[in-house]
DNA sequence: CTAGAAATGTTCTACTATATAACAATCTGC
DNA sequence: GCAGATTGTTATATAGTAGAACATTTCTAG
C-alpha cells in the first residue's frame, strides 16, 4: 500500500557530513530558496532579485555598486540583475548630476506598488519558518548565531 | 592611513533583508564555503567532493544513486562529480554481480589515505566555527535550528 | 513465464550564479 | 593637468542545478 512512489532506498550513515555546519548550512539553505520559489511563484521573482528590491527600497538613490556590495555581489554580476528589473518596469536608473558615471536606482511606482505585495508575502513567508524554528526567539537565535559565523575574527 | 584600499563606500539600510532568515542562510553559506576553499585549497577539493568522499567511506559499497540522493544532488549531476574523483584515483565503481545496473562505490587506498588527512583538516575547520559560534553547546544549537527548517512539518 | 513498469547510470541541454579580466568614461588628489 | 581610482559594462569561464530522454537491467503482476 506504501512506498508506490519511495524507491525504498537503504538508509546511509550520514554522521560524518552532518557533523558539518557548511554542509547542513548548505541544505538548509537550499530547502528555503526552494520554498522561496515556490511562494513566490506568481511573482516569477528569485530571492537575489527580491533583495535587490528590498535594499533599493530601504535605500532609494543608491548606485549600483552600492546595492552590489550591500549584497554580496560582483558589480560586473549585478548589470544583467538590475537590467532585467528594469526591462519589467520596477526598477529605473537616473543620471546623477555631479557624478556621471554612476547610476542612481529607484523603484518604479510599478515597483513600489509590488514591492508593497512583496513584503506581504514576505512576512507571511517569514512566519512559516519562525512557527518552524520554535518561536520568534528561536529565529533571533538562528539569526545571531549565523552572523557570529560571517563576523571576522 | 587607513581606506588605502577600501572605497569608503555609504553603509546602506539592511534591515529588510536582514531580517530573512533565507537571505542570511545564503550568506553565512557563501562565507563558510569560502573558507572552506581557502582552508583545503592544498587538497584542491570542492565542498561537494569531499561530501561524497566522506559518504562512500561512511558507507562503502552504496550505489550511486544512494549517495547522490543522500546529498540532495540529482543523479544525473552526480556522474560527472564520482568521474572526477573516479579520475583522481581516490574512488573505484565496481560492478555488482545481483544487479549489472548499479556500480558500488568505493574509496580506493589512495582515497583512503586521502580522507585520512581530510579528516584532520576538517576537524579543525571546524573548529574553527564552533570557537566563532562561541562553542560546542552553542553549534549544537545551531545545527538543531538549521534541522528544524529542513525537516517536514 | 512473460509483458509492462520501474530502477540505474548516463548523456545532453538549459539556466542560474559566481569570478576575473578588460575597457571607456568619469572623477579626484596633488 | 595628469596619474590613478571609481563606475558601469562586456566578455568569458566555471560550478551547480534541473529536466528530458535513452539503453540496460531488474522487478512485478497476471
Amino acid at each position: 500500500m506504501n512506498d508506490v512512489k519511495a524507491p525504498a532506498r537503504k538508509r546511509l550513515r550520514t554522521e560524518t557530513v552532518s557533523g558539518i555546519v557548511g554542509y547542513r548550512l548548505r541544505r538548509a539553505q537550499m530547502h528555503v530558496f526552494q520554498q522561496f520559489n515556490l511562494h513566490f511563484a506568481e511573482f516569477d521573482l528569485r530571492p537575489a532579485e527580491f533583495s535587490v528590491l528590498a535594499l533599493i527600497a530601504d535605500n532609494p538613490g543608491s548606485k549600483q555598486t552600492e546595492i552590489a556590495h550591500a549584497l554580496g555581489i560582483k558589480r560586473a554580476n549585478f548589470v544583467a540583475l538590475i537590467n532585467g528589473l528594469d526591462a519589467r518596469g520596477l526598477t529605473e536608473r537616473r543620471l546623477l548630476a555631479d557624478d556621471r558615471r554612476s547610476h542612481a536606482l529607484f523603484l518604479t511606482a510599478q515597483g513600489e506598488r509590488l514591492m508593497t505585495k512583496l513584503s506581504k508575502a514576505q512576512t507571511e513567508f517569514e512566519a512559516s519558518w519562525i512557527a518552524k524554528l520554535g518561536g520568534p526567539e528561536a529565529r533571533d537565535q538562528l539569526l545571531s548565531l549565523l552572523d557570529r559565523l560571517v563576523t571576522k575574527d
